[in-house]
DNA sequence: AGTGTAGCTGAACGGTCGGTCGGTAAGCAA
DNA sequence: TTGCTTACCGACCGACCGTTCAGCTACACT
């Protein structure tokens, strides 16, 4: 393998095991894939991707960390918006709107591990920070246990969505079609209880 | 261990295996739980297991067999409703309210683990059958895929709240009360497109 | 008493897992 | 040329995995 032998840089190798890594966690679980199957995917050995990756759980921290930035700007933009009463709706279109396959792809794997991401968590790595933070910015101050369950359902209608479209013949476009629409049927403001 | 050596019969041994299987995979996950941690849990050893079950995976065979009534039920009950405009939000909520925590537990499992399900089905175990009967019988004949995945999308609230409470302190009251408010939402008929 | 069998045990199997370790070739700086 | 760093290899480790199998025991039937 890589009988060529060209030296690559550190930074792109590190970015294709991630790239690689997502892909295969997705088709066969985490559990499901083995280093082995991630580094010859790539045409490397395991000892080079424990080179650039200190264990196998610090390759879904890099995943993480990856997508850290979607979320900070998500909660940039609500923070600068008129505390309107429709905020909710269009901060959860806006995050409908701006989804990526990969990302799609990272939820799905975050909310199908999920002692996978206790043990992330317990050992530092802050998992739903981000998220609890978008929550804090949507509800009232003195919002209910169900109000604030209720907002983190809305924000999750994309992966929602995406696995509902399992084993079915849906497309992409679908999903987020169907996104779109449930993300405005449950923010309408109508049906506040 | 057993040192009582009582005698049981093998039908409470199986479902005792069953009932603590599901416990074990919620918490811990299909992969993450091994043979041992169920028989141990039960003070038996993996050997009285492979008595009663053929294989690990046959084990969430037995676990989706127990549930099949339920969606039998649902099925029937639809098919004997006037096709009312409303019907699919009567069925949502129907669907909603007979939830227990057993089903919940089954079907997190189940989509946590979609290699998984794909395995079993194509082993001949039917996973999907019963739910694409549902949406059948409650979208139009002449339904987009679109429509389709929109109707899964609103039978599958209960675990997407449950999903979304997840490392929250939300109770098991608030979970269903998400459900029901979101299925309320998400079946609306003003919103329909 | 003898036979059958349901329910279970204990020991082992081959295989794969995540992870470690010593080494090494290429590039760069002095 | 020497020496250090980067990027990677190949061999190996102990642990654990799902699974198998011969055999044991308590009970039911005849």
């Amino acid at each position: 393998m890589n009988q060529g032998s060209e030296r690559r840089i550190g930074a792109e190798t590190r970015a294709e095991i991630l790239r690689v890594a997502l892909a295969l966690f997705t088709e066969k679980g985490f559990e499901g894939t083995s280093i082995r199957d991630i580094s010859s995917a790539l045409g490397l050995t395991k000892s080079a991707l424990y080179y650039h990756f200190q264990s196998k759980d610090a390759i879904v921290v890099g995943l993480l960390e990856e997508r850290h930035q979607e979320l900070d700007d998500l909660i940039d933009w609500i923070a600068a918006q008129p505390a309107t009463s429709d905020l909710m709706q269009r901060a959860a279109l806006r995050w409908v709107d701006s989804t990526t396959p990969e990302r799609l792809r990272l939820m799905r794997l975050a909310q199908a591990n999920q002692p996978l991401m206790k043990r992330l968590s317990d050992s530092g790595a802050d998992v739903r920070a981000g998220f609890d933070r978008v929550i804090d910015l949507l509800v009232d101050e003195k919002a209910t246990a169900e109000d604030r369950l209720y907002a983190r359902l809305v924000f999750d209608t994309v992966s929602a969505a995406g696995r509902a479209a399992q084993g079915t013949d849906a497309s992409p476009n679908d999903v987020i079609a169907v996104a779109r629409r449930a993300s405005i049927s449950l923010t309408c403001p109508e049906h506040k209880s």
